[in-house]
DNA sequence: AAATAATATCGTAATATTGCAATATATAAA
DNA sequence: TTTATATATTGCAATATTACGATATTATTT
């Protein structure tokens, strides 16, 4: 126990779950904001910004690469961060797609 | 430690995060789809079409209905749940301000 | 009133997530 | 090549989540 049952779902459900679980975060949401709002794509100004440490937000943007949301382009000794805008588009998509099909059939 | 510092984070922030977090869940998207496909909303054929057990179901219910994402109508000894329409495009149109939002900035 | 049925709650075990200190790695600068 | 800087990884402690058996609650039926 403790475990989530993925085998009794189908992939999209999976899929959908495993996408909003990723979203499912403050600190990440902030991340993703603080992104979008740099021209250059930024680095480990992140830290400075966010207020935690260092190891933590380096978990979470490797989180949020995980499913290419944002891309790290390395830079000397920096790494610049950048949504991923055709997967962010993509998975817009996949979330509405959800909301409208659901809505669809209601009673 | 283990606990999201959600006082670092403004209130929005916190409130996507939330609500992502509820449809974090394969079972919970199972059920969200199961119920909009009820031409009378259902109640607890849900434990059998899931396949997971009745207490299970429904804590999963209980967090659906705490973000007001389905609503319970009690008939007798059984409850029919319902999504929730207005909630439901209330969150869609949330999430979607979320991510036209973020990408606008986008490097 | 007792029995039955549907759902909710409680308690608990197992696993997942969050966050950080310590440390490793990699590149740039001196 | 040493030093400094930026980022990643590891290991661990604390809390959260998932799932379920046992039990409580509530309403219906007998």
């Amino acid at each position: 126990m403790g475990t989530t049952k993925t085998q009794i779902f189908n992939e999209r459900q999976n899929e959908l779950a495993s996408t909003f679980r990723v979203l499912a975060n403050p600190a990440r949401i902030a991340i993703l904001q603080y992104i979008s709002t740099q021209k250059a794509c930024i680095c480990n100004d992140i830290v400075d910004e966010i207020g935690l440490a260092q190891p933590t937000i380096s978990q979470h943007l490797k989180e949020l690469k995980s499913i290419d949301l944002i891309e790290g382009e390395i830079d000397g000794k920096k790494v610049c961060y950048c949504i991923n805008l055709n997967r962010w588009n993509e998975i817009q998509v996949l979330l509405n797609e959800f909301f409208d099909q659901t809505k669809i059939n209601c009673c």
